[in-house]
DNA sequence: ACTACACATCGACATCTGTCAATGTGTAGG
DNA sequence: CCTACACATTGACAGATGTCGATGTGTAGT
């Protein structure tokens, strides 16, 4: 595993083309959304995001999120996965903890392919 | 079933609001928007909707919806259920067909919520 | 070395989801 | 009425998903 650096994240095939409006979107190209919609599909992912990208330096660090939830800390560990698989969320290790950082880029370049505004 | 008339879909739940980025989403909040993410997650409902969106009158018969993908008819029935339920869809009956239509708001105030664009 | 801590992974489980074949419902023509 | 058609609903089933407790891994302090 060599992690995003050469493999293409979900999130990077997004970042082109037309919103969803404008033509009709081919097969493959929605079966490439379609992971980083799922992605964000659940109430604790979008909230863990929002923690996440609404924090101080655009950074949180895992103890903090686990705090914010009624769920057990490998329930948070799965979801922030879910989220950084897909390239939504940065992973960086400091010390014993573990900071996850939005990609600004990739939220904008998903909400203008839905929301129809020009890329 | 009152259908929407009364009831209020998930994506009128949305149209407000500031971005995922502005500040942490609400349990309840993020609750709501939940499904409407879940509705456009899925590759063939994202082919469907943007079919519809391109469509000559921002509205396709569901026969020609049918046609364009290698699925049986209930499962395309079905798949279309999903989107109209949640308010992304708009449905018309004429005669015997019946018509689905996109509310551009829906995916305007979603794409803006996750985008980040100002509301 | 040992212990404590932060986080990830594993295995198991119940629930949800996409799909189909079969059937139902309503509309229009003969 | 009876048939044909467009679409929806139902029931069933395999596979995916969210959750947890238990365990693993790596880092830092004593």
């Amino acid at each position: 595993m060599v992690d995003s650096q050469l493999t293409l994240t979900p999130v990077e095939t997004v970042a082109c083309c037309s919103p969803l409006t404008a033509e009709p979107l081919s097969a493959e190209r929605a079966e490439r959304v379609a992971p980083l919609l799922k992605a964000l599909a659940d109430p604790v992912r979008l909230r863990l995001l929002s923690l996440v990208a609404s924090h101080a330096d655009g950074e949180a660090c895992v103890c903090d999120l686990n705090d914010a939830f009624d769920l057990s800390q490998p329930t948070i560990s799965h979801h922030l996965k879910v989220l950084h698989e897909v390239g939504l969320l940065e992973r960086t290790k400091r010390g014993v903890w573990v900071y996850y950082a939005v990609r600004p880029a990739a939220l904008r370049d998903l909400g203008a392919l839905i929301g129809g505004v020009a890329a």
